[in-house]
DNA sequence: AGAATAGGTAAGTGATAACTTACACGTCAA
DNA sequence: TTGACGTGTAAGTTATCACTTACCTATTCT
C-alpha cells in the first residue's frame, strides 16, 4: 500500500495530507476493527474516546484506524471542544456495492441455469 | 490478520493444514489482484495458465492468490487433465452483502432526515 | 522412454500493517 | 496558572503479505 504526500489549500493556512493514494476502501473494511467502528459510528456521531471502549487496543490504534477511514473518506472529523467527532459517510462504500453488483448478475445467471436444466430434468 | 493450525483426519494418515483463522471473504477481495481474477472468472471456469495471462507477475503469485481464494471458498478447483480449472463460487460474497445492508439502511435514514430538514426549510 | 506442459509448494526477501509506548498540543476546570 | 482531559503523531517492533526463484509432481506428446 503506498502513500503519497498532497497539499490542502485552506483560507487561513496550508494543511499537509497525508492520503492513501489508492483510495482503497477495499482495504479499509478489511481489518475487523474498521468494520466494527463503522458499526459504532450508526449510532451516529461519536467522539474518540467512545469509539474506543470497546475494544481492548490502545487509543492510538484507534486513532490509527480511524485515520484509515477519514482517508478514504468513510468517516468525517469535527471538532467540539477538546473532542473529535467522528461521523459515518457510507457513500464510499458505494464502490464495494457496484462490484458486487457483477457478481449478481452471475448468480442470476447461474439460478437461471440451474432453473432450465431441472426443466429439462422434469420433461424427461 | 491471525492464524490457526488445524488437523484434518483422513481414512490413511494424519494430514497438517493451515488454514485461516477467519474465513475472511473481506480480506480475500482486498486485494486488486484477487479481484481481477473473480471478474476473469465471472467469463466461466478456466486454467490457471488462462488467470496468469493478464498480469505482470510470475504464475507462482498467481497460484498463491488462488489458494487464498480457495482457503475461502470464493472459487473451487477442478482437475481436468494436467490442468486445473477454477470456478467462481460467488456465495461467499453474500456475507459482504449483508454486512453492507446495515449501512443501507443508515443511507436511507440520512435521506429521510435530509427531506424532513428540506420539507422544513420550504415550510419556512 | 524422454521431453514438454501445467501448476503447486518451499524458502527466502523486502515492504508494510498493526500494534505499542512516549510525547506534544489544544481545551477545560480549579 | 496549573493540572487533567481528549486526542493526534513519532518512533520502534513484530508479524505477515506479496512477491521471487528453484524445485517437484502429474500429465500429455513424440
Amino acid at each position: 500500500m503506498g502513500w503519497t504526500a498532497t497539499t490542502q489549500a485552506t483560507t487561513t493556512a496550508m494543511t499537509k495530507t497525508v492520503q492513501l493514494a489508492t483510495e482503497d476502501v477495499f482495504t479499509a473494511i478489511a481489518h475487523p476493527v474498521r468494520r466494527r467502528l463503522l458499526d459504532l459510528l450508526v449510532g451516529g456521531e461519536q467522539p474518540v474516546n467512545r469509539l474506543a471502549m470497546p475494544f481492548k487496543m490502545s487509543r492510538p490504534a484507534i486513532s490509527q484506524h480511524l485515520r484509515i477511514l477519514l482517508d478514504v473518506g468513510l468517516v468525517s472529523e469535527r471538532r467540539s471542544g477538546r473532542e473529535r467527532r467522528y461521523r459515518l459517510h457510507p457513500e464510499g462504500l458505494r464502490q464495494i456495492r457496484e462490484w458486487l453488483a457483477t457478481y449478481d448478475r452471475f448468480w442470476q445467471e447461474r439460478l437461471a441455469a440451474l432453473g432450465d436444466h431441472l426443466d429439462k430434468e422434469n420433461r424427461q
